[in-house]
RNA sequence: GCGCCCUUAGCUCAGUUGGAUAGAGCAUCGGUUUUCUAAACCGAGGGUCGUAGGUUCGAAUCCUUCAGGGCGCGCCA
């Protein structure tokens, strides 16, 4: 819903049909023009650069087009109070008062899609996919409240989205998960001590999910390999149920869980390889030796090779081991014409800053795998660092020693986790202090934000007022005053922020957003304190524009904080 | 050495896909509760937007150079 488009639309037509009075030759192209919302030093309601984009492409002066501009609009538009001219060529617009009815009764009327824009993509976004060896810790959270939120605002769109959870259920390390396990039955069952070899896990829910399998089976356990395939199945069952007992927690369900397994085990590699052959970005060949540390390892052998340098990538990429089993990366191909062969249009995928240099081969891959029909955007997260008593805390799933989303969780709330996780962008690393976020205070943004909430439907309760979900107003009875102006211009800014967060799937502008929402409110509010005239209640009752600026606020607040999943209390 | 990301107030960071006088929070200093929720508000100080060029009406934003920091650079997953 972009609210000022009709008004765009209003002032581009009268354009074109005064063209050749304003001396315009080239008309057609009106890509950067715009009508927004000024920035905050300017007391007009609207603003546009079109005369600075026209004059660009006509070679005019811009202040003397406006001139013109100003004159045609003043005398043709009727919902614009005034027009000026500002700056190098800006026309600043105040709205009439029927104007803004006329705006507001239109968020009013499709209050819970306020913001959105028309978007039917089907999308499929990726994201934590944690190795199934052990429990979520901090550093998992943050791609899974970014993945999950972008989620919800692509959804508040019109979009499809397929929420995806890939597990990594091969290879060696599932290999040594499953020795760890093996040795800890044996620990408890025949008393023998766990030798804490180097690929082992050593961490202590080993040991649970060791006794779970006990409890629940009399097996005797007496050969890893006659017990791998029996005891990958249980100890990955337990594995994943933690994890996914942690997403829910956080309030995160996902659509979809595939199985690295399965894709390989149903000749998934093979197929994509046969179409990758087809399209001719596989070669048998030999790769350079790998440039960083020395690698005993490595072997010049012919080998599969995908091309991925034809897509920016620092080399090509091996697709078979020196036994000439698949890598990884072979699986992920498979894993990734899967992705491709259930006709999304985009795909979404949220990585740890770890895999930033994976990102250039799999975006190719999926161009390769989809005759360039479908692209894949990878979002990197930058590492959360975790801070303890103003030292850093380094976080190993190896080492045994993390903070688990569990031990968060038991002692910050939801709310907090996900504000915070969403409180930076994307590409800057997070400091996540362990004791900032356990304060319950104003050091917390989200409680600032939740304040406002409570604050409003305190306001209601006073007055006994009941929100009605499509609601009109007539007329405004008198001006909005200065602190009203303020807040309705930054709601009117709402379909823009989620204009842009979701092109460039970027969801930490808004929780930013409605910090400054809040802090306009909580600001207004306090006005009261100082003059007795600003008091929202007078007698047991509220006036007409404050009715509305709250109502406005609320439905903001709501959509806002259902994208960001987390809740809006009525009473603080 | 190469790739990606970052560099904006003392600190942590926003910054509208090129717009007008670059903004918050914290910290510092000073104010505001017989009053609708002080979990709040108001005021003050604090900036060569890392450096040097370029593109144009206009650059924190785009291009190039250099410097500093982070992550990665397997035939691990």
């Amino acid at each position: 819903m972009n609210i000022f488009e009709s008004y765009l639309k209003e002032i581009l037509s009268l354009i074109k049909k005064n063209q050749n009075k304003l001396n315009l030759n080239e008309i057609n192209n009106f890509k950067g023009i715009n009508l927004e919302i000024p920035p905050v030093n300017f007391n007009e309601d609207l603003s546009s650069n079109i005369c600075m984009v026209l004059a660009k492409i006509n070679k005019l002066n811009p202040n003397e087009l406006a001139t013109k501009v100003q004159a045609l609009i003043k005398a043709n538009i009727k919902d614009f109070k005034d027009v000026k001219i500002a700056g190098p060529g800006f026309i600043n617009i105040d709205l009439s008062n029927d104007a803004l009815v006329k705006i507001i009764n239109k968020i009013f009327k499709d209050s819970s899609n306020f913001g959105s824009f028309n978007s039917n993509f089907k999308f499929n976004i990726e994201f934590v996919s944690a190795n199934p060896t052990g429990p979520m810790h901090v550093g998992h959270c943050r791609g899974a409240i970014f993945g999950d939120v972008l989620s919800n605002l692509l959804k508040f769109n019109g979009n499809k989205v397929t929420k995806e959870y890939y597990i990594n259920d091969y290879g060696n390390q599932i290999k040594n998960f499953v020795k760890s396990v093996y040795l800890r039955i044996r620990e408890i069952k025949y008393e023998e001590k766990f030798k804490d070899e180097k690929d082992l896990y050593p961490g202590e829910y080993i040991r649970d999910i060791a006794q779970k399998i006990l409890t629940n089976n009399n097996l005797k356990f007496d050969s890893f390999e006659k017990s791998f395939d029996f005891l990958a199945k249980e100890a990955l069952n337990y594995s994943m149920d933690m994890i996914k007992s942690d997403l829910t927690k956080l309030g995160i369900i996902h659509d979809s869980f595939v199985s690295e397994k399965s894709i390989v085990d149903s000749d998934g590699v093979i197929n994509a390889i046969k179409q990758l052959k087809k399209t001719k970005h596989i070669e048998e060949g030999y790769l350079e030796p790998p440039k960083g540390e020395e690698n005993k390892d490595w072997k010049k052998i012919k080998r599969l090779i995908f091309k991925s340098a034809l897509f920016g990538d620092d080399s090509n990429r091996a697709l078979q081991k020196n036994d000439g089993s698949w890598t990884y990366f072979a699986n992920d191909l498979a894993y990734h014409f899967n992705k491709v062969s259930r006709k999304y249009d985009k795909l979404i995928n949220i990585l740890g800053a770890d895999h930033t240099g994976y990102v250039k081969r799999i975006e190719g891959a999926v161009l390769a795998l989809s005759g360039n029909k479908t692209s894949l955007e990878c979002k990197v997260c930058q590492l959360v660092k975790l801070f303890k008593k103003g030292k850093p805390f380094k976080m190993s799933k190896r080492a045994g020693e993390f903070i688990s989303v569990n031990d968060l969780l038991s002692e910050v709330s939801r709310d907090s986790i996900r504000f915070m996780m969403l409180n930076r962008s994307n590409d800057v690393e997070l400091e996540f202090d362990f004791e900032k976020v356990l304060e319950k205070s104003k050091e917390n943004p989200v409680y600032y934000v939740q304040y406002c909430h409570a604050r409003i439907q305190s306001i209601l309760r006073m007055i006994n007022f009941k929100v009605e979900k499509k609601t009109t107003i007539k007329k405004i009875d008198v001006n909005f005053n200065k602190y009203e102006k303020d807040i309705l211009k930054k709601i009117f800014e709402w379909p823009k922020i989620i204009r842009i967060a979701s092109i460039k799937y970027e969801p930490h502008r808004i929780p930013f957003y409605l910090y400054q929402l809040a802090t306009l409110f909580h600001s207004y509010w306090s006005k009261g304190n100082e003059d007795e005239k600003y008091k929202f209640i007078k007698d047991g009752k509220v006036n007409n524009n404050i009715i509305i600026i709250i109502q406005l606020i609320l439905i903001v607040l709501q959509n806002g904080m259902k994208i960001l999943n987390v809740s809006l209390p009525n009473k603080m």
